[in-house]
DNA sequence: CGTGTTTGACCAGCGC
DNA sequence: GCGCTGGTCAAACACG
């Protein structure tokens, strides 16, 4: 991990002074994780060099109150330059709350004195809306939409209070898929997008022109990698996170680029926690200690 | 022609 | 009630 993304790492995580990363009260429905937020990707791939090796964390990690951080550089598929550091994903309060805020902010008003139809209505979908798993990361990118796999169309775009950088809204074109995602570029650092996922994939991730499995992590040494998950299903990460319920608290969707991110980190040293009853050969492949996000 | 983007309009929720 | 804001729609447009 170079000393940037440390700083980048830092920032994200400790910058109680934002308006928008203090409010975690507000948040009751985030849950964030830390599994281990001293490793870049770089490092989970690769294994840790001879400094991190020593690096002891700071107290600074506490139960479940600090957000999972995980840098992951993002190889040259997809619109992401090729330059290796040029896309680095991570998740962190500042995400979580942006991404949040909405559903924080939602629903408090639910009362209605309307008639009992309307009500209902609302209360319908209100419900049909807090069943849609969501979570969000950060992706430190020059590209505001960073390739997954999955295609999108764009359905919108809005400006952003207190923000220079537009909202971008896309759906997953695929028939009957609801997957939604929120792509906005971070008014605090222009450099880091926040991409906020909403709901699950039930298809595969479609095979782009080449029949080739299309993504921001497909470069060719990640897709060996990927293999595994492509057999897995069309719901593999959902699968992935369904195994770790009581590790992330979630029993369902994923998004992609979750996948991507799980998908290419690299164990390089396991912890002896225990593994979900089906983490199978899984465990080879996807480190839970070093993966990480957060829903909203 | 199929697919995806752009962009102004519209709607609903929320705070004051 | 009104204004603000976020989210979505849909027509027009661009592109391969």
């Amino acid at each position: 991990m170079s000393e940037d993304y440390r700083e980048f790492y830092y920032h994200q995580l400790f910058h109680d002074d934002q308006p928008r990363s203090d409010d975690l009260s507000v948040h009751p429905h985030l849950q964030l994780f830390d599994p281990n937020p001293y490793l870049s990707f770089t490092e989970i791939l690769h294994g840790p060099t001879t400094d991190h090796d020593k690096y002891s964390p700071p107290e600074i990690v506490k139960e479940e109150e600090n957000p999972v951080v995980v840098v992951v550089e993002a190889g040259e598929g997809g619109e992401t330059p090729a330059t290796p550091n040029s896309s680095t994903t991570t998740s962190s309060m500042e995400a979580a709350a942006a991404a949040g805020e909405e559903y924080s902010n939602k629903g408090k008003k639910e009362e209605s004195q309307d008639d009992p139809s309307k009500k209902e209505a609302k209360v319908k979908k209100k419900a049909e809306k807090e069943k849609q798993p969501r979570f969000a990361f950060m992706t430190k990118s020059e590209v505001d939409h960073l390739e997954d796999g999955y295609r999108w169309r764009k359905y919108g775009q809005k400006a952003v209070k207190n923000s220079p950088y537009p909202r971008s809204y896309y759906r997953c074109t695929t028939q009957k898929c609801g997957v939604k995602k929120r792509v906005e570029r971070s008014y605090e650092d222009p450099s880091t997008v926040i991409t906020t996922y909403e709901g699950q994939h039930n298809h595969h991730v479609p095979a782009n022109h080449r029949g080739q499995v299309a993504g921001m992590f497909g470069s060719p040494m990640f897709n060996p990698l990927l293999m595994p998950f492509e057999a897995g299903g069309p719901n593999f990460p959902q699968q992935l996170l369904a195994q770790m319920p009581h590790l992330y608290g979630y029993d369902g969707a994923v998004s992609n680029n979750l996948y991507h991110q799980r998908t290419l980190t690299q164990p390089h040293h396991q912890h002896s926690q225990q593994l979900p009853p089906d983490y199978g050969l899984l465990q080879d492949i996807i480190p839970k200690q070093e993966s990480g996000f957060f829903y909203v």
